[in-house]
DNA sequence: CTGAAAGCGCTTACAG
DNA sequence: CTGAAAGCGCTTACAG
């Protein structure tokens, strides 16, 4: 369903201004415009006619003719409820700032198809730069507007069927070396929630832990690895059932926020002693004491920009894959507190139960 | 500064798609555009051309000689950090879709000067219709805006010098409410937290606290209410300061997200027995047993995109201002847990001592 | 069912 | 320092 959009009329143009300054159009652009080659007494006249006549400038027609260089760039991403991809495009925001440059947004959900018409909508646009977190596969429908020198920036997942830059993170080091804190503690049932293994991220999380495991010598146990969690719901109930079994896990790594927040909310019900360390930080954390694999997704969003930036005014060139660092934050005492049946929260102890060591 | 913007050229117009189909732009333009009245034949060989050549319509010739009807919104908001307002936009994203809307965002960081920066820029990209969170007090000067027919909605705030539709929170009858029910329960010191008393939604909740207390028979301290609390971290240390002081508050009430946050961060690690109530929900508010007064951004931000979308399709009329309601959220036991000093946090309790009343 | 001409509101490329 | 003409890529308003 498309809206019906009745027109707008009665706008003063260049022209009004002109005729009211009593200039030609071209003197009226240059004045407004700020360009030199002006008497100053001309200026003012249409200054002046401009502010009467309340003159605001068509960007689309100064665009139309200025062939593709508009100063709007798209950013598409999965959705603005996920605290991730707000961040990630606070980061495109505050990069692009000071630039005179807009931003548009438009968000997926993750849906393949829609990426396809989310992003036909904002070619036609003609945006000076596209950053995408990509949920297709196949992005050859992209390689046209590459040839053509747009610039096209892939964040969290990269490019398959296109050239294109790319920032990503680091998704082994860390999970790698969050693992073997784990098993260095004397752990050995470690399990790990992930999402769909059709995303890259969640692949690469999983392949870096299934990795770490052997490098600890543990075998890694597919029971104990629990994937395709979209959210904090089935997270936290996923959770849960670990926790039911005869045998269940004596720690858990959530692989992304959503299942993070779940996994800490059955945790902090059901059972404060399991170790815990989870991908992506969030409200409370610190305070709770949980230890994760930090990134900022802002940052992520603002070194998109910055080449977002640079690809517009220097042209494209060999694409670049940035691999931005995680951070493994280690919280919580160190100490299993479950020594005592009532840990107290009192002083500046962590939350029962929650270090992600133990 | 501004990105220099080298043009691209070489991009396939109507024009050349017509030439290759044989057939005149009018006719091209028919056919893409779905018209009826072209024979299938003609209509094929001008697809034809159109993919052969990868024809991508310019949506801004389109609109330019449509006069104002752009498809592109514009959204205004503090900034996409803040979960509130990427909520918001979430709203005002989902109310869009289907509509073939596209939206510009643009975030102000609560300064009036980069509001008008941004909506300037908004309105000379010809936006069908803007939507902002207003953090300048004057806004006279879209009043030419309205009376070209811009549909105009603001959001959490109301208008002042210009007249346009409204979409608020009642910020009076649950934090009444909430106070009450601390009142009822014998609290008599009780704490406000607030943003800067310039900010309407402040000024609004901190006016039905003060008339819940007297109502409540209680004479206001105003050593008890603390205002121009920003951000977590400040609430965080201004909670710290109250719980130190010789009589400290036996509840506090937080009444923005970021307080809320923060004065819970301290809480929890300094005083779980006081009582606690939170405007705006957050991750993990339920599992930590946090009373609240919750409002839903995204159905703000939804509610004004719809107002938009009929605005657009049939003019502004008479402004409307919208109260959305809030909701009192009661958690915890609603047992003062302190009675031991070591709470436990196993079962389905709530965490210690943080359940809203006592 | 199809097309030629004009125009949306600017800027470009000249000419003076 | 200033201006007249043409054109960006579409759609409008006609005419056939």
């Amino acid at each position: 369903m498309t809206a019906e959009i009745p027109p707008r009329q009665g706008r003063t143009t260049l022209q009004d201004v002109a005729r009211l300054a009593g200039v030609s159009a071209k003197t009226a652009a240059r004045a407004i415009n700020g360009e030199s080659n002006v008497r100053s007494d001309t200026r003012e006249r249409v200054f002046t006619a401009a502010a009467t006549l309340k003159f605001r400038p068509n960007r689309l027609a100064r665009e139309l003719r200025q062939s593709a260089r508009t100063g709007a760039v798209g950013l598409v991403i999965g959705n603005l409820d996920n605290p991730f991809y707000s961040q990630l495009a606070a980061g495109v925001d505050h990069a692009l700032r000071e630039h005179d440059l807009e931003l548009i947004i438009a968000s997926t959900d993750d849906e393949p198809e829609r990426e396809k018409v989310v992003v036909q909508a904002m070619l036609e646009r003609r945006v000076t730069a596209l950053m995408l977190v990509p949920s297709a596969t196949d992005h050859s429908y992209l390689e046209g507007e590459r040839q053509l020198g747009l610039p096209i920036i892939f964040l969290d997942r990269p490019p398959v069927t296109v050239v294109a830059d790319s920032v990503l993170w680091d998704n082994h080091t860390d999970v790698r070396k969050a693992v073997h804190e784990l098993a260095t503690r004397g752990h050995r049932r470690i399990s790990a929630l992930a999402d769909s293994p059709e995303l890259f991220t969640a692949t690469e999380r999983l392949t870096a832990f299934r990795e770490a495991l052997t490098e600890a010598g543990i075998a890694p146990d597919e029971t104990l690895i629990l994937t395709s969690i979209h959210d904090a719901t089935s997270a936290a109930s996923a959770t849960a059932d670990l926790l039911a079994r005869d045998d269940p896990p004596t720690a858990i790594i959530a692989l992304n926020n959503r299942i993070s927040i779940g996994a800490v909310s059955t945790l902090l019900r059901d059972d404060p002693t399991c170790a815990f360390v989870g991908f992506d930080d969030f409200d409370l954390g610190e305070t709770l004491g949980i230890s994760v694999v930090t990134n900022d997704p802002r940052e992520m969003g603002n070194y998109a920009g910055q080449i977002a930036l640079r690809r517009i005014r220097e042209g494209t060139g060999t694409p670049e894959r940035i691999s931005l660092p995680t951070r493994l934050v280690q919280r919580g005492s160190g100490e299993r507190p479950a020594s005592s049946p009532h840990p107290s929260t009192r002083g500046s102890r962590p939350a029962p139960g929650l270090s992600g060591s133990d």
